[in-house]
DNA sequence: ACTTTTATAATTGTTGTACAATTCCGTTGC
DNA sequence: GCAACGGAATTGTACAACAATTATAAAAGT
């Protein structure tokens, strides 16, 4: 093992004082201040990282990269060593993936990469259809169409069918993310992010098929109209249909 | 400190061959059968206890029993004292609430109880809406009634307005939780367990006001005379309008 | 040969302790 | 009054040890 300074992942740690002088702020009032950004960026996470938040950020990728098989367990031993932390750390970095639903953990045994049964693909469609389609309701209530998800249809509309497939993969993401971050709901993101992780990771386990460029554009295009339209209805028709394909594709590709 | 086994939660730890007797089944394919059983019930909850899953629910109870203020912070020096463990099995179990909305944790300042605003109230209403809307369509759908939901009726409609509150407040949550169940989606379920706990800490909070018994009963008769029409949008309309009605208490008491 | 028992090793869950980093709080100085 | 300083309190992390459970493999029984 490393000594004890080499394993910290503290690094950018601001000393209270310094950041005392650069918010300008009197000693009386930083309390209040630091509560109140803390409690507004509890998801937005603007503050130096935990070792924890970094560990569980760097196991997410991992596990997103397709790394271990579902039903392949994470022994933590192995995974203290890699990543040169305490076991005390790695669990509370376990957890928090868990709750994301990335791990199960299963008493006694450890932590486990979730295998999905067709159950899970229709539940997990069917959770989106709830989040998303609450977000979907507020846009077409309000108006506002996201720019993000704009860009996002620009990308796939000019992808190449020869181009990188992470980045179709990125579009679609940063497509249905903005579409929740456009309902403003904190909680609404909060479920949503859960479940973005378990899709994100049944694609993968799932060979990670995408569509075509040109017809994923198209389709999204179409749920941007149904968006402009505001239309209620046929706007969550629109995007239950594309729920509904992916979970086909997904539920044609179970082993 | 209490010496090193008085501080133990383990108790019903069954032996493992004991196990294999009571199971009947051969060692070899023991193995898949635990497996299968813990990720059956990894929701349902029915193995021992661990020392995290107890602390929390000891801890959980505290703060649903309006112990702390909102704002306050759980020192974990105390709270390991109080419930005598280490800080390490303290710190897991503050996360799962944290997961759970019941509390929120601040780097380098240690887990605090929150502090709903209006925005909370507002956001927190508009997503039951979504989840147990969803929940609505499915029973709608469906035609099946939980039989939980009618027993909760007949508990409100029994319940005499001296009665103890709790009942009333067990009453109604013993309503809505059956009608997410009846949903049969796991994840429908572990996100509105969150919602579940958030709105309990609210109306702790803002002291607990509850509907008359009578009065009660009546809307929640009518919630299921909604469901027994099986038109989706007049029983979303009568669910929207209790849960519209209890966001609107939740505004008015607002200090 | 197959299952059951037994013994042993590997792994997890929990605790205690130590220490670095950060935050808190009272004091001093201006 | 407000800013800067310094010690005390608190959190975050690491390391080590051990009890409890589970996994694995060898021995015994049928």
């Amino acid at each position: 093992m490393l000594p004890h300074c080499a394993c910290r992942v503290y690094d950018g740690g601001v000393e209270q004082k310094v950041v005392r002088k650069i918010l300008r702020v009197p000693m009386s009032s930083r309390r209040d201040i630091t509560v109140e950004q803390h409690e507004t960026d509890a998801l937005s996470g603007s503050h130096t990282l935990t070792a924890v938040e970094a560990l569980s950020s760097a196991v997410r990728k991992r596990i997103l990269s397709g790394e271990f098989r579902p039903g392949e367990f994470l022994r933590d031993a192995k995974m203290c060593e890699e990543h040169s932390t305490s076991r005390h750390t790695f669990r509370a970095a376990a957890q928090a993936l868990v709750n994301e639903g990335l791990l199960r953990q299963i008493p006694n045994r450890g932590f486990v990469l979730p295998d999905f049964g067709p159950d899970d693909i229709v539940d997990i469609t069917r959770m989106r259809g709830a989040i998303e389609g609450e977000a979907v309701r507020m846009i077409v209530f309000t108006g506002l169409i996201p720019q993000q998800a704009l860009d996002a249809v620009k990308v796939m509309r000019s992808s190449k069918l020869s181009s990188d497939k992470s980045t179709l993969v990125a579009a679609d993401r940063d497509f249905h993310r903005s579409i929740i971050d456009a309902s403003g709901s904190v909680r609404l993101r909060r479920m949503y992010a859960t479940l973005e992780s378990e899709i994100e990771l049944l694609l993968v386990q799932r060979q990670d098929f995408y569509s075509e460029p040109g017809e994923m554009a198209e389709e999204h295009e179409r749920l941007i109209n149904s968006l402009r339209n505001r239309h209620y209805e046929k706007a969550r028709a629109a995007f239950q249909e594309h729920w509904t394909d992916l979970q086909t594709k997904l539920l044609q590709h179970t082993p």
